[in-house]
DNA sequence: ATCCGCATAGAAAGCGCTTTCGTAAGCGCT
DNA sequence: AGCGCTTACGAAAGCGCTTTCTATGCGGAT
């Protein structure tokens, strides 16, 4: 019969103090003796007294929990980094609520004012940022306003929002990648693509681009499949690159969901990999290696950056928006060959 | 310069009304005359107003963000589950607070009162009990009071918490992939399996037990190895399987992620699939289909869970719990075969 | 014209905490 | 004994909302 829960005045009255007392003995500050914090402590735990954190929270207390936007919480990009972040959080006394914005500015917009709503103490996103700017001015702003108000803001992957960010180096990991594969002979080389209007997307193929420059090739005279950024895009985008250009001698992928698509397809289709066809990725998610073949593919430490984003998201603000850049590797396994002769 | 965010008196004032007329309007509730609420809505917009939910819980309003505990975000049955409960809590406009509990009744605990304090509107748990049911005890006291206070529980694959539950059907799901092996011919079978102080390894072990009883075999008669359940945990655990048995002609992982491990620790060792052994897993996360080969599984709507999970936490409780069982089926695929004649 | 009822507006009382602020008590000094 | 100092404690003022409760104005019915 839904009884009420025990509130601090309840605490303090079984245990014959006042409430300010209750209060302090309970948030651990000064001003009360042992004998009476460690009595009210006593009698909150008997009555299973849990403080009530939106009371807290409105009477003046910081608050304790801290916002995550993520595209797709099913993508293992944003997994591991959820992960740092929970596991960083927990061990810091911090809830975490987590929003979804499915790659859509006006879903993120909505995500953002439902964290501000809650007065979070720090607003964390992950995730691709988009090539035209307009698109996330409204978020921008509300995000500005938000650290107006006192609230921290950091993010992965976003030059353009004015926040702390952790920065992997995407154009740096395109690069070495299409490096590796012309390294490798390779010069029939296909592109499975997420959108081009991230920035993520962007920045990866313009290394790619610059590294094709330096061997005489023009990207724009390569196949470039924009394809939903997942497994099943990844097996279209095959499909597609196959039957326009069936003398492609390897398909890099610009993320593992892709390339895990990628692999399947080519599976499906009887092509050998790396035989035939090589294949590379982009992240290093956690399956990777366990593939068949095991994957080539730049790594990027997710977990750690998100360890790192809520560890700049707990910093006090600086005046200028601070930038950690993520080191990246190239991972090369048992994808990637050297095209037949 | 951290200024104040507006609050609801500064746009009552700015639209001249009174607060009571300017909650009102807010809230979409009635007693306000259409152009009062029009313009009050219209100052909010251009003062970038945002209700603090603190406030408006401890009012009285009903709490708009539900907890969601699991063991793991990076396993992909949790990570799954996430998803359903993430997409259909912000088509309802909720907000999700996700916490980790690493299988440990402790961490569970701290999660579960964090949860208490935000007093969410409900509290939901994936991952399976324990076996001893002593050890969730404060658990389930924790939820117990917070039902009695109006919150709501709903979890996911636990019998024991007397709360409404969606719950796969273990033993059943156990039982069918046995019998898929012991139909294929197999009969040295060999399982790797999670801590079985869990129930979910113990339900799906003893429905194994049962077909291997109707074929009159003994479950103890045969190898049963205990890791982690995970990719790295299925890795080990077939190691130590083949050093001691190399006769098996098949390894039965109980879920998904060890069987890639399981996979992966196959090709290391030089054993074809399903030539030589056939593998198997359970709850068919995403990526088991792009496997090489790909893996045979006994599904669980994963997401699904999820989404129904998170409608019993929303409907108001009854007096007994509700069950919702799951469906389940085998996929057969490519990684189970007869064995070698 | 008078009265009743309804819809709308505002005043004010909290929701459960934290935190000044004021007071009382205890201490070591001179 | 008297002084100032520190420390322990409680009263009370909010934090920003929702929600009674009360007051006012209007329409229609008499």
């Amino acid at each position: 019969m839904t009884q009420r829960r025990a509130r601090l005045i309840d605490v303090a009255d079984a245990a014959g103090v006042s409430i300010a007392a209750a209060s302090r003995a309970m948030s651990g500050s000064t001003g009360v003796s042992d004998a009476i914090a460690a009595r009210v402590r006593r009698v909150a735990g008997e009555m299973g007294y849990v403080a009530n954190v939106h009371a807290r929270t409105l009477a003046g207390g910081a608050s304790t929990t801290i916002g995550l936007l993520v595209h797709e919480i099913g993508d293992p990009y944003f997994t591991e980094i959820a992960g740092g972040v929970l596991r960083l959080g927990a061990q810091q006394g911090l809830t975490v609520q987590i929003g979804h914005t499915g790659r859509d500015p006006d879903a993120e917009l909505t995500q953002v004012r439902a964290l501000v709503a809650n007065r979070v103490r720090a607003i964390v996103i992950a995730g691709s940022g988009f090539v035209d700017a307009a698109v996330q001015a409204p978020v921008k702003a509300e995000l500005q306003a938000f650290q107006a108000g006192g609230g921290r803001v950091a993010v992965i992957g976003r030059h353009h929002l004015g926040a702390d960010a952790v920065l992997p180096d995407n154009h740096a990991g395109g690069r070495s990648l299409a490096e590796h594969l012309l390294a490798l002979g390779h010069r029939r080389i296909a592109f499975a693509v997420g959108s081009r209007a991230l920035t993520t997307v962007a920045d990866r193929l313009a290394g790619i681009a610059e590294a094709l420059a330096s061997a005489g090739l023009d990207l724009d005279d390569l196949p470039v499949v924009e394809e939903e950024f997942t497994r099943a895009g990844g097996r279209r985008a095959t499909h597609a690159i196959l039957d326009a250009h069936p003398d492609v001698t390897a398909i890099a992928a610009l993320n593992d969901d892709m390339a895990i698509g990628v692999l399947a397809a080519l599976r499906a289709r009887g092509v050998s990999v790396p035989g035939e066809v090589s294949v590379s990725g982009f992240d290093d998610v956690p399956v990777a290696e366990y593939l068949w073949p095991a994957l080539t593919t730049v790594r990027l430490p997710m977990a750690e950056m998100g360890e790192q984003v809520l560890e700049l998201a707990l910093k006090p603000a600086s005046s200028r928006p601070r930038r950690r850049l993520t080191g990246h590797s190239l991972v090369v396994r048992d994808s990637t060959a050297a095209p037949r002769g």
